[in-house]
This record gives structure tokens, sequence and C-alpha cells, in this order.
DNA sequence: ACCTGAACACCGTTCAAGT
DNA sequence: ACCTGAACACCGTTCAAGT
């Protein structure tokens, strides 16, 4: 028998399944993940999937679940030994870890907000955000209101609003022009005439780049280290 | 004639089929919003819904404008006399107040997040924060990192994992036991016993309430106006 | 011009057969 | 047991007619 040339002959595992997925993400986007375009990358009917998972439901689920695994590997380690003094620098190296993995699948984040389940590798995440802070001295409170404060941003992403300025880039006669849009929205425009951009075509620059990411860490992580010197004291 | 007795007979309009559409999604929730659905609610066949908007993509994006147009009265007014020592409490009651608007419409913020388009009322409510913090006295360049690090919580919200321990309810064989959640995420576990919920029959009371909500804001904030004295010095 | 009915090109999923 | 083909119950949307 010949040794096998592709992967469509290997048995049908929900591993198999939940890596043929994952690779259409990354490659095509979360749209382009349907049960039939799965299948066929599997070399496989649709309706064998349903033989290993039980909906699709469960397939983003185990998805999920894989992106945090691949962020275990990222983070593995990083602040176990953290105290007063380092718990807040190594917390924020755990969460940019994170944010390295998010950014190589940036379909991620919102098939994330919209799942509930919490499997064992996310909760594993939690359990060591939740242990270094305890390290450092926080209260159970504080770290609870700290994992609030922080949102999503302990996964290493914030879901902000990514605006344009609604005209599609077309030559529209309604599109507002600077002088209409100084006159619509005074405050705005003058800070986007000071603040200068890298990136020149955007008029509405919302970058979410690793510089802003970092100041809206550093802000939390600051006012976390802030309360837990009010609780008990300076380090 | 006999006087209208519903509203089924008057012409069909844009702001109509939107109304609808709010309504639908108000009631039912974002799923049972399709076109077929808005339709019917409308006493129309779906496709009249096509003479007034392009697609149900601009019914999303008008959607999220009319939820910018309650804000924005609900808003009015806050925070446009704010100086150094006022800034930051007045921003806080926009934010708090467009809060407000977003819980009466819980299906918005995911609306929200999958949008790109800026509408003249989303551009003014950005407006009106970035007008707050001038008046604060905030640079530009800080106000910029600020909206970033402010991200949704600017509008009201925190898109938290909402979590549940993935066991569905149901009496699964394999659903954890509090032992064995203790061996697998132990601090997770620890801080869980130690925080009590209000919510008694959630294991992992994952609680975007208010008061979550305000910690995190307050977090944003003081940070903020830390960074704004650091540049100019105290008012 | 506004509205309609039928149809198209997709979805996820069920079901009855196949091996 | 694993996999298949046809079909079902939905979507958003196009198109050719109606008035």
């Amino acid at each position: 028998m010949p040794s096998a040339r592709t992967t469509e002959r290997t048995p049908l595992t929900r591993e198999r399944v939940l890596l043929a997925a994952m690779g259409i993400a990354d490659r095509d986007g979360l749209d382009a993940l349907t049960m039939r375009a799965l299948a066929e990358a599997l070399g496989v009917e649709a309706m064998s999937i349903y033989h290993h998972l039980p909906n699709k439901d469960a397939i983003l689920d185990g998805l999920v679940e894989l992106v945090f695994v691949e962020i275990e590997g990222e983070v593995d380690g990083f602040g176990t030994t953290a105290d007063a003094t380092t718990w807040s620098p190594a917390l924020r190296e755990r969460i940019l870890g994170a944010r390295r993995v998010l950014l190589r699948h940036p379909w991620a984040p919102p098939v994330m907000e919209s799942r509930a389940a919490l499997g064992p590798t996310l909760a594993r995440y939690i359990d060591g955000v939740v242990g270094i802070m305890r390290a450092g001295g926080l209260s159970h409170d504080l770290i609870h209101h700290g994992l609030h404060a922080l949102g999503s941003r302990m996964y290493g992403f914030v879901q902000e609003l990514e605006l344009d300025d609604g005209t599609g880039g077309g030559d529209d006669a309604d599109a507002p022009g600077l002088a209409e849009m100084a006159a619509l929205v005074p405050n705005l425009a003058a800070m986007l005439a000071d603040v200068v951009h890298d990136d020149p075509d955007s008029t509405l620059g919302w970058c979410d780049d690793q510089t802003e990411f970092e100041f809206g860490l550093d802000v939390v992580l600051e006012g976390l280290e802030r309360r837990r010197i009010a609780e008990e004291g300076p380090a």
C-alpha cells in the first residue's frame, strides 16, 4: 500500500475536523467556515462531520479551545513566581503573549465573545491570571473586580468599534467634506487634525494597534496596583 | 374614510421600517429580526422593504443610528461646561447615561461591534466625549489614547465573555465537580469560594452588573486624570 | 413609483439508506 | 460504526411582473 499522500484518507476525527476548521478560518475568514466548505477541505461529505461533532456550535467552541491551547504554550510559566513588586509586569507579559496568539487568529475575538462555554483550557488561563494577582497580594475581592475591569483585555484584545467615515470610499456627492465635518464634530475634527496618524489614507484612523492596546492595559493594571496598595500598604 | 386603526396602512418609509425593526429586536432579540419577520410586522411583503433600504446591513446601520439618537436625548447637555476638576465626573455621567440606553436595547452592543459605519449621531456622541476631555484640559494626544483605553466602555458596555461552566446545567456524568474544579483551577476556585455572589445558582457568576462596569470605568478615568496631571500639573 | 410572487443561491441540519 | 445523498426549513436577495 502507498504511504498516505494527503491527510484526506486518514480517519476522520474530532481533532482533524477542528484543525481543518482553524485552517479555513485563518486563511479565508470566519464567513468561509461553512459545514460544506469544511467537509470539502476534509475530502468528505458534509454530513460526516456530524458523527464527530454534534453541530457547528461545538466546532466554534472547539476552535476557541484550540486558541487557548496555543495561548497556554505561548505564556507558559510567565508570572508563576510573582510577588507584590512583580505581579503587574508579569500579568502584563502574560496578556501580551495571549495577544500575540490572537493576532495570528484574527477571527477568534468575535467568536470568543459569542461563546459561553468555559472549556478547561480557558479555565486554566483565567486561573493563571487569578494566580498572578493572588501572588501579588491582591484580595479575592479586588481580583474579582480586576477581572471585570480588564474584560476582554485579559485575553489580549479590545473590541473597539471599527469606524470608517461611512462613505465607503466612493465619490458620493453626499460625502461630508472636511469643512462639514468640522461643523458637525468640531472637537473630534480638531483632535484628528492634531493627532498625526501613521495611516495616512484613513481620515478616522481608529487604530487598534499595539501601542494603544498597551496604553489601555497599563491604565487598568496601574489602577489595580494602586488599589492593592490602598488595601494593604505598599510592597 | 375611517381613521387609521393600525400603522399598517400608512405608507412604508425608511423610518417606519427602522422603528419596526427596533421593536422586533427589543421584543424578540436579534435573531428574530429577519426580513420576512420585519415585513410581516409591517403588514407588507418582504421585498417591499428593499424599496426603502438597500439591504439588511443598512437596517442594522440604521438601528445603531437610532440607538445613538436615543443616547443623545439621554445625555444631552451633560458636561458641556466641564473644567479640569469636573471633566471626569462629567464624562462618567455621560457614559452611564449611554449605558442606561443600551440596557434598554440589549441587542445593540453586538450589532455596534459588527458595524463600521460612522453615522452623524455616533460622530456627535464621540465629539461630545472629546469635547468634555478637551474642556478638562487633556491634550489631543492623551484624548486619543483615552478613547482607545475606554474602548466600547465609552458607549456604556464592556463585552465580557459570558462564561458558564460548560455543562449546560444538565446532570452530565462528565460535569466537573467542585473537587475536580479545585484541582484544575485552584486559584479561580478559591476566588469564587471567597467572593459571594448575589446570583446564588451561578457557580461562575460572571456578573456584568452596574457595580463592575463602574469599577472598570473609574479605573480608566482615574488613569487618564493622573496622566492629565502629569502633563500639565494639578488643577 | 411602489409593491408583489416566484425563484435563486446559499445556510445548518434531519432522515433514511447504504457499507 | 461510519459515511452518504437527498431533502427540509430556513436565510438574504434577484428578477420579472403587476398596479
